[in-house]
DNA sequence: AAGAGGTGCCGTCACCTGAT
DNA sequence: ATCAGGTGACGGCACCTCTT
């Protein structure tokens, strides 16, 4: 029963926009596949000199058919869809042939620019696996982006009316609430506070999370059924054709 | 029944980003 | 520069299901 985003197709029609192309460019890493218009350009390392990249979710689209010709759609990691230029049918499947890409951010990436795992070593777990793994990754548009392209007031609004955050006020206010001591006494005082606010961050944001996750699987079932109908049409008329030309 | 493996949720840390 | 908030990653815990 949450403020969940309707698909186009499916029901309501609220007209939603692409929570992929969430409208947030924010100029950063080059990697991100996240554009105001639903085409960016990426480039590519080692094989692939330079791809077409697109959402496969489109702003307000009417038709599953992109505007791109021979695109084909390849499944990233983290959710990501990506498609790629291929000379073939205007109609692309889910079951068509995949190719994964592997991204990586460039090395002049603003991602690298910052990390620079390699060089600094006066930290000690600056060559940790874990930062090294981070430095991998790309960072995506915040959820709240992205939900806010959504339509983000109606679900920020809704998220307010149910108010699961209301014995967050309490838990809040009840931890805030002894008296303060000393220096040490407030350094505790401050890491409770942060801790309880990053808490509570964490839980909207896997709350978001989940809407998002939520919103593109609903995405996903109506371009799939997009997609069934859409090759059905083009067998008939294709039937058709040839019923009309042996004539 | 006991153990193993999978899954989901939570708290925390580390880092990034935008605001001031 | 500093701060606050958002989020990915990680480890821990609880629960479920399956196998022995």
């Amino acid at each position: 029963m949450e403020g969940m985003v309707e698909e186009n197709g499916s029901s309501g029609g609220s007209g939603m926009s692409d929570p992929l192309a969430g409208g947030s460019s924010s100029g950063g890493a080059p990697t991100h596949v996240v554009a105001a218009t639903s085409i960016v350009q990426l480039t590519l390392p080692a094989q692939a000199p330079m791809a077409q990249v697109q959402s496969v979710i489109q702003p307000n689209q009417q038709s599953v058919i992109q505007t791109a010709s021979n695109i084909q759609s390849v499944q990233l990691p983290k959710g990501n869809v990506i498609l790629v230029s291929k000379p073939s049918s205007v109609i692309h499947t889910t079951q068509g042939t995949l190719q994964t890409l592997q991204i990586k951010p460039e090395p002049n990436s603003l991602l690298s620019s910052q990390g620079q795992s390699c060089s600094d070593d006066d930290d000690s777990d600056d060559d940790s696996p874990k930062r090294n793994y981070r430095e991998m990754l790309t960072r995506r548009p915040s959820y709240r982006k992205i939900l806010n392209d959504l339509g983000g007031a109606e679900i920020a609004d809704n998220r307010m009316g149910s108010k699961p955050g209301c014995e967050n006020e309490v838990s809040l206010s009840s931890s805030l609430s002894f008296a303060p001591g000393p220096m040490l006494e407030d350094q505790t005082r401050k890491r409770e506070l942060r801790l309880l606010k990053n808490r509570e961050a964490a839980r909207e944001c896997r709350r978001k999370k989940k809407e998002y996750i939520k919103c593109l699987e609903n995405r996903v079932a109506v371009l799939e059924n997009q997609n069934k109908a859409l090759i059905e049409e083009l067998k008939s008329l294709k039937e058709l054709y040839c019923q009309q030309k042996t004539e």
